[in-house]
Parts: C-alpha cells; sequence; structure tokens
DNA sequence: GACCAGCCGTTTTTT
DNA sequence: ACGGCTGGTC
C-alpha cells in the first residue's frame, strides 16, 4: 500500500502508519490533517487488514463525514467503505440509541427536539411552573440547563451544586423540562449524548458490545468536544486505546457551547503514553496570509503546542486592508472586488467567500452582491429546516412517528385553522396534565368517553378531527412510503391552499417552494426498508448543519457565518466588519477567555484563504436604526503594517472608477417607497429635510449626483445621494452638498 | 374563534 | 426594519 504513504510529508506519513495506542495531532490549519484521516482509515484496511466494521469516525459536521466517505470509497472501495461508522457525535449517539435506549426504559422511537422546540418546550416549562417568561428568559434557562446537561451535570447532582436564588429557579426548571421530555418520548440534542453516556455507564454489557466491536476511534476537531464528548470517547476507547484525535487549539472557537479545550490541552496526561504528532507544513494557504495569520495568534495568550507554520507556496499577493464608509459601502467593495476577479479571469464565483461574524450582517451584502449581479449563496440565517411552514409541515411527520410528541401537536393543533383556539388548547393541557398523560393520549380518552371530558361539542367535534387525521397518518406510516405519506398529507390539510390563504401571493410561492424541497429531500429515503424512512428522515432533518447545504456545483459566492467556515477553504476569502463590538463581539469583550476566543475566530477565517484574502471593516456601521461610529478590530494592531496593502480609500484624493453602469437606483421592494419624514424632535438640529428625491448635488469629492432619499437622524439630516459610482449616505451638516440648479 | 392593528424585542456564534 | 405576540373588535 505504498502510494497511500506517498506524497504524504514525514508527519503525516507518522500520523498515518501509527496504528496502535493513543495518538493526538496537533494539526494546524491546511496541514492535510483531512487527508491524514482518511489515509490512516484506508492504510488501516489495505495494510494491517483490519476490517472496516472495527472502525469508527467521529467528524464535526454530517458534511465532513459524507465527504470522508466518498474519498474512502475512492480509496478502498464503496463495498469497504460502507461497512465503516462516520458521522458526528449527535448522529453517532442517536444511532446507539435507537438501537440500545430501550435498556434505559425507553422506547425507540423518540424524538429529537431541536432548538426551537427547546424553547416552546421551556416556555411551557415556565408556564407551568408559574414563572413570568419576562423575567426569566426561557432561553437563558435554557442555556443553563444545556451547559449542565454538556457536564454530564443531572437535575439531582445540580440542585445538590447551585445554592443562588437563579440556580433554584433552573433547578425546578430543570426537573420539569426533562420530565416533560420524557412524556414526549423526546431527547434535545445533549440529551442524545447524556444519554448515550449514562447508557454505557449504567450497562456494562451493552459498552463492552461497542468496546468490542470499535477497536479504532479517530475523532477530527478535538479541541471542540464538550465534557460528554470527552466522556463518551474514554469509555469508548477504554479498552483497545487505539485512539486516534487530530485538533488544533488555536482554532478552539465553540467555548460557549460547552467545548472544554483542556480536552486536547491534557490529552497527554489522559493517555501518557500518547504519541504527539505535529503537523505545521500548511499547504492552503500563501505565505502572505499565513504570516497574517500567524501575527494575530501569536498575539493571544496562554498557548500550549505552539507552532510555527510555514508553507512551500510562494508569497502570493499581499494581504489587502480595506475600510469602506459604512457597511454598504463595504458590501459594494466586496461586490465590486469579486466582479472585478471574475472579469479578469482571475477568480470564478465559487472560488470566493465573504465571512462575517453575525449573521445579520449578511443583508448589506446580499444587496450589494445582487445588485451587481453577482450570484451568491448564503449559508445560515433562517435555516431551511426551521422555517414556519417546513417546520409545521415536519411537525405532522413527526406526531406520525410518535403522537407523545406534544410540542409537535401543539404547533399544529391549530394549524390550518380548525377551530381549535387558545381556550381549546388550554382546557385540553390541563385536562391532560390532570390525568398525568401526554396530549394524545388526553385526545384518545376523549375519543373513547366525550362524556368524560370538559369540553364543548364544538371543541369536542373539532378535536376528534385532528385525532383522527394524525391517526391517519399513523396508519399510513406504516404501509406506504414516506413520499407517498407527505403528499397524503399535503391532500388532507390542503397545504398549498392553507398557504396561500395565510401568506398571500407574495411569500406563499417561496413557502410552497420549501415544501417541495422538503418533498425532494424526502425522496432520498425512497430506498430504504419502509419501517425506516420516516425515522431516519427525521432524525437527518434535525441533525443536519446548515453547512451540509453548501452547493459545491453552483457557480456562486459563498456568504457565511465565521463559525460554519470552520474547515472550509476557498482561494478568495473576504472577512468583512473586522470591528469593535463585532469582532470582537461586544458580548466577549468583558471576558479575558472568550475575548481570545474572539480572536481565535478571526484566525479561523483567515486561514480559510489559500490565494487571496481581503480584511474590511467599516467607518459606521448600522445596527438596529442606528448608525454609530466604529473602530477597527483590535486585532487588527496585530498585524505588522508591511504584510497590509491599503488601496485607495474612498476619500477626497481617490478618483473612483469610470462610471461604466449609470447610477443605480435604490432596489424597489415594496414598501419602499419615499415618504415624509417624522416631525422633528432634537433641538438644535435642523427640523425638517432640505434635501428632496431627485434633487441635483455636488459634493467636493464624489462630483455630482442625485438625492435618492433624505431623513432626519439624531438632529441632522441624513442625506443619500447617488453618485456615479455608487450611493452613499451623507450627513447634512457634515458633507457640505451644494444645491444644482 | 378569527382578524387586525400596533408594539416589542431582536442579534452572537450552532449540533 | 421585520416578525411574532398582545389586546382589541367583530
Amino acid at each position: 500500500m505504498s502510494n497511500l504513504l506517498e506524497n504524504l510529508n514525514p508527519a503525516q506519513r507518522r500520523a498515518v502508519e501509527t496504528v496502535a495506542g493513543p495518538v493526538l495531532v496537533v494539526a494546524g490549519p491546511g496541514s492535510g490533517k483531512t487527508r491524514v484521516l482518511t489515509h490512516r482509515i484506508a492504510y488501516l484496511i489495505a495494510a494491517t487488514g483490519a476490517d472496516p466494521f472495527t472502525i469508527l469516525a467521529v467528524t464535526f459536521t454530517n458534511k465532513a463525514a459524507r465527504e470522508m466517505n466518498e474519498r474512502l470509497e475512492a480509496l478502498i472501495g464503496p463495498a469497504q467503505a460502507r461497512a465503516l461508522t462516520v458521522g458526528t457525535f449527535h448522529s453517532l449517539c442517536a444511532r446507539f440509541l435507537r438501537r440500545d435506549i430501550v435498556h434505559l426504559g425507553r422506547e425507540r422511537d423518540f424524538a429529537i427536539y431541536d432548538s426551537d422546540d427547546q424553547e416552546r418546550l421551556m416556555r411551557r416549562v415556565l408556564r407551568d411552573l408559574n414563572l413570568n417568561e419576562k423575567q426569566y428568559a426561557p432561553r437563558a434557562i435554557h442555556a443553563r440547563i444545556s451547559s449542565a446537561k454538556n457536564e454530564l451535570i443531572s437535575p439531582q447532582e445540580f440542585a445538590r451544586l447551585n445554592r443562588s436564588y437563579f440556580d433554584e429557579i433552573v433547578t425546578r426548571c430543570y426537573e420539569r423540562y426533562q420530565t416533560l421530555l420524557r412524556e414526549a418520548n423526546a431527547l434535545d440534542f445533549d440529551d442524545l449524548l447524556f444519554e448515550t453516556v449514562r447508557l454505557f455507564d449504567q450497562h456494562p454489557d451493552v459498552l463492552a458490545r461497542y468496546q468490542e466491536r470499535y477497536l479504532y476511534l479517530l475523532v477530527d476537531e478535538y479541541q471542540d468536544t464538550n465534557h460528554a464528548q470527552y466522556v463518551l470517547i474514554k469509555q469508548l476507547a477504554a479498552r483497545h486505546r487505539n485512539l486516534f484525535v487530530v485538533g488544533d487549539a488555536d482554532q478552539s472557537i465553540y467555548g460557549w457551547r460547552g467545548a472544554d479545550v483542556r480536552n486536547i490541552l491534557q490529552f497527554e496526561q489522559d493517555y501518557p503514553d500518547a504519541r504527539v504528532i505535529v503537523l505545521d507544513q500548511n499547504y492552503r494557504s500563501t505565505q502572505s496570509i499565513l504570516d497574517t495569520a500567524q501575527a494575530v495568534i501569536a498575539a493571544g495568550t496562554k498557548r500550549k503546542h505552539i507552532k510555527q507554520l510555514w508553507t512551500a507556496n510562494g508569497a502570493g499577493p499581499q494581504v489587502t486592508l480595506h475600510e469602506g464608509y459604512d457597511q454598504d459601502a463595504e458590501a459594494s467593495f466586496v461586490a465590486d472586488e469579486i466582479a472585478r476577479l471574475v472579469a479578469t479571469g482571475e477568480a470564478r464565483y465559487r472560488d470566493c467567500a465573504v465571512m462575517y461574524r453575525t449573521n445579520a450582517q449578511s443583508r448589506a451584502l446580499e444587496e450589494a452582491l445582487s445588485r451587481r449581479g453577482v450570484p451568491y449563496q448564503l449559508i445560515g440565517g433562517l435555516r431551511f429546516w426551521e422555517r414556519k411552514e417546513v417546520k409545521d409541515t415536519l411537525a405532522y411527520l413527526r406526531l406520525a412517528a410518535n403522537p407523545y410528541d406534544s410540542i409537535s401537536l401543539t404547533r399544529v393543533l391549530n394549524w390550518p385553522a380548525r377551530g381549535i383556539g387558545e381556550r381549546t388548547e388550554a382546557e385540553l393541557s390541563r385536562w391532560a396534565e390532570s390525568l398525568g398523560v401526554p396530549l394524545y393520549q388526553a385526545l384518545k380518552e376523549l375519543e373513547a368517553d366525550p362524556a368524560g371530558a370538559p369540553f364543548s361539542p364544538r371543541a369536542v367535534t373539532a378535536l376528534r378531527g385532528f385525532l383522527s387525521l394524525i391517526d391517519g397518518l399513523i396508519a399510513a406510516r406504516r404501509e406506504a412510503p414516506l413520499l407517498k405519506l407527505i403528499e397524503m398529507l399535503v391532500e388532507r390539510i390542503e397545504l398549498r391552499e392553507t398557504l396561500f390563504r395565510e401568506y398571500g401571493e407574495e411569500s406563499a410561492d417561496e413557502r410552497w417552494a420549501n415544501i417541495q424541497e422538503l418533498a425532494a429531500f424526502a425522496a432520498r429515503y425512497d430506498g430504504l426498508p419502509l419501517e425506516q424512512q420516516l425515522p431516519q428522515f427525521l432524525e437527518e432533518v434535525a441533525l443536519v448543519a446548515d453547512v451540509d447545504r453548501i452547493d459545491p456545483q453552483a457557480d456562486a459566492v459563498t456568504c457565511i457565518t465565521l463559525h460554519q467556515a470552520k474547515g472550509l477553504e476557498y482561494p478568495v476569502v473576504f472577512l468583512v466588519g473586522l470591528e469593535e463590538g463585532l469582532l470582537p463581539h461586544s458580548r466577549s469583550t468583558d471576558d479575558r477567555e472568550r475575548l481570545e476566543e474572539e480572536r481565535r475566530l478571526l484566525y479561523v477565517g483567515i486561514t480559510r484563504a489559500r490565494q487571496r484574502l481581503y480584511l474590511c471593516y467599516a467607518f459606521r456601521r448600522e445596527s438596529f436604526n442606528r448608525s454609530n461610529i466604529s473602530k477597527p478590530s483590535r486585532f487588527l494592531a496585530d498585524i505588522p503594517p508591511g504584510l497590509l496593502k491599503r488601496p485607495g480609500r474612498p476619500s477626497a484624493s481617490t478618483r473612483v472608477r469610470p462610471a461604466a453602469a449609470p447610477a443605480r437606483q435604490r432596489p424597489t421592494r415594496p414598501g419602499d417607497t419615499w415618504r415624509a419624514p417624522a416631525p422633528p424632535r432634537a433641538a438644535g438640529g435642523p427640523t425638517e429635510v432640505s434635501f428632496f428625491p431627485g434633487q441635483r448635488v455636488r459634493h467636493s469629492a464624489f462630483g455630482e449626483g442625485v438625492v435618492v432619499s433624505s431623513r432626519l437622524v439624531d438632529g441632522d439630516e441624513e442625506v443619500t445621494v447617488s453618485f456615479a459610482d455608487r450611493e452613499r449616505r451623507l450627513l447634512a451638516s457634515f458633507a457640505r452638498l451644494e444645491r444644482l440648479k
């Protein structure tokens, strides 16, 4: 199997060849760790004769799992590749639990609650406990519960550990939350891990089965594992100790969701006989990009495994630092630059990615890109599976799989409207609670004995109608394939008509298209045995990440958050919004640890770039309604100025490109028409606008332009003017606009 | 119970 | 600026 080891550097080769015992691979960005992982698996099988059935690989996203499988198919053939176990922690745990959760006295057709379901359940908990949602933010309480679960702390232990008043509240919520989850036969994301650990803990025989089976364990992105994942790995690896973990503490960016970087830092303590292999040759980026990345990360504190990354790639073009006037100017710069690179043949759209800290930043980009006619794909934001109509439709399918899922049940109890209002719903849930059964069970009781229930005849009819709909789906699920089930559902609830009735022409089309996308996705489960189609579908829907939806075929620019960009690479990368308050984010600036995590986030972003890197920030930025002056990110100061190229700033001295295109009109959206501004308030400033749409003006630097709109903002007049190159927003008190004729 | 108008909070990142 | 929620009305 010499060809498996060819083209590997000595360190990579050692990582691939070290077959037995614990191994820690400290892998810098772009150091070929994916290659090492796949080649090591192939090597195990081809060179040492390992049975693929005995290999377990844990990846960070489902996409990474799929890619790993594809690569392995090429290396060792589809049959062998299929026998491997590859997946994320969550999907693997879901698989283990489907098989063995019965040992914990639970049913295997459990539902998986996503963040939206979790929040709804939390609200229900607060209501049950008579706590005010305003006073106790459901998300805050849930976050606390979630981190407890990641630490494998049960409600009982939590009660013992915590003494603050808030924690008293959380304790009660945690208990109730678990009770309701159990009643609904549901697990949340954190439970998938927690319950698996509990299963292995309480049933050594079950654990032994997995331990015997998996001779070889491989874990990618080990720096982002949380305590539960750490324990899980420890359990599985305890017997054979062939544990191969790959990670880089410098790229640890998920501390906020419980990831504990100590897991990787202390690996050598946990496994004293571990071999440590450092991969520090970078194959991805140019020297300029690497130098920039090094400068940013080296200024950080408390690092271990310090690597000096190097590359044999050339210096490449200098990294560009760009200041835009505001977020729109920043976005226009990005769009222009991409258009330029594509026009000159230096890049294709698909080679370019724009990365940002928060999803909200994507708006300005989308606008600028579409104005320039640059195709793009937006990752994240409103995630597909979380769109209302998708989740509503899904709720029916989830009920077909598990009718005790009360969160899904309340979600569609009156959707589409069928005359079951708030009162009836409250009545139903109170009644169910008094019987101590899930809502579905209460409906069943009602069916059996309508007289015994506290409902009006009208309500009874409506509730029975709903029950028979659900029961119809449950019956259909047993005998019809998934796609048929969906068709039947669409027909029974008149889904298309419902969408049009509810959302009107404009948005119904899009929502209906989403339902069709859902159906298209479901069609992929066609080949499976009937009884597996629905559960598999639901499980994947709950656990797919949005990055999984990136279409690498499409020739389009990728817009993505820095977090989601981890593990990806692009020839051309724009990092936008490198400002104080955004990166580092304002919510992270008062805590040393979190601040360092923000720094690493920038490091991750920089190292996504292969050839060209643009670092962008804006002079002012609009957040909510307000426009504020912003300061460049403190991290930029850590980069030696000599590494950076600053193109002509959009200031008085710079001549903008000749106006190839006519001045653009502001994109017209319904409701975006100009209106007379609100009456003034601030003292001293103008009390009414003095510029009007259509008026011609001249600016000392930007030349002549046409007023698009004007409004009063904070006692000043903000005028939007379309100049030859583009639209700019100017403050009248500051910009000295000369009125023309 | 359905519909409408106005209000509030939202934004950090995600399996 | 938007969407989801509240409170009012039919």
